[in-house]
DNA sequence: AACTAAGTGGGAAAAAGTGGGAAATGAGTT
DNA sequence: AACTCATTTCCCACTTTTTCCCACTTAGTT
């Protein structure tokens, strides 16, 4: 399970190191995608699998023909990655996805259950804080869905 | 699995390498067609095999008699020109569909699962600025429909 | 202080992408 | 058929980016 934050550098490269309680759970490969809430996602292989299946397979095989469909698929798929880690641990993040949380040389990583996060350090702390004030309130409302 | 997305040069010759991540996949043939939302779709043989078929004989087999499907797959077929990766990689791309979304210089190349697609890389921008803004609700509808 | 582990940085080699010339092809003209 | 002109194809070369490897730094431990 991926648990913690991590504060770490990207480099002029674009590289960044994958905090080493990481390294194991995420192997060799994984997967960079969009995430929610100006973060990225990065998950693993098996982790990756099971969610472009629910993506892709739900449909008819000519997918393409639906708009919402296309869109959607457009931003999942054309805005992920494969990405090695290298030898010493590190990934390399794509400009494209950079830009997209305006990620500069420092980011929060995060471990959430079973995929990682990327922010921008700053928006990071903000939604900490924010999410700070209202998690008594938050546990309250998801203990009563649970019901 | 096609993932990812490139900012490639056309040049005079209308030449376009394809990105390395999607040549192994894309074989040594592919099928360029006319796209929806103004790109080009690129198919392996193999994709396009599927695609023409059900295109072709999902309904009955008097299908040419309904009027949207002979449009239709005049628009596909009647336009989709088959091209061969040079030894380096790079695709031609026929001024008729170069015209046809207004393709300069800079193109967008995208993976989306098993097709590639080819936008103005000023186009795709936007596009994604739209589709960034509806990424939750999408995600939320995602998140229903794999229930 | 020496050692180790984790993270960061940078140079050199390799790969990817781009551009352009020359040969080959092909259509049109005399 | 021979010639010209234009287009396409093939190949080589240049440039930029990426990858690989090694080294440095910092913090924690013994």
């Amino acid at each position: 399970m991926l648990i913690g934050e991590y504060i770490h550098t990207i480099d002029e490269k674009n590289r960044m190191s994958l905090p080493v309680k990481f390294r194991k759970e995420m192997g060799k490969k994984v997967i960079i995608t969009p995430g929610l809430d100006s973060c990225l996602f990065v998950f693993t292989l098996k982790e990756w699998t099971k969610v472009s299946k629910r993506l892709s397979d739900s449909e008819s095989d000519l997918s393409f023909l639906k708009a919402d469909k296309r869109s959607f698929n457009r931003f999942m798929f054309g805005r992920a990655v494969d990405v090695e880690v290298d030898s010493i641990g590190r990934i390399l993040i794509p400009d494209f996805l950079k830009d997209r949380i305006n990620l500069k040389d420092k980011a929060a990583v995060i471990g959430v259950e079973d995929r990682v996060e990327i922010w921008n350090e700053k928006t990071w702390s903000q939604y900490k804080d924010v999410v700070e004030k209202q998690a008594d309130q938050l546990a309250e409302k998801l203990g009563n869905e649970g019901k």
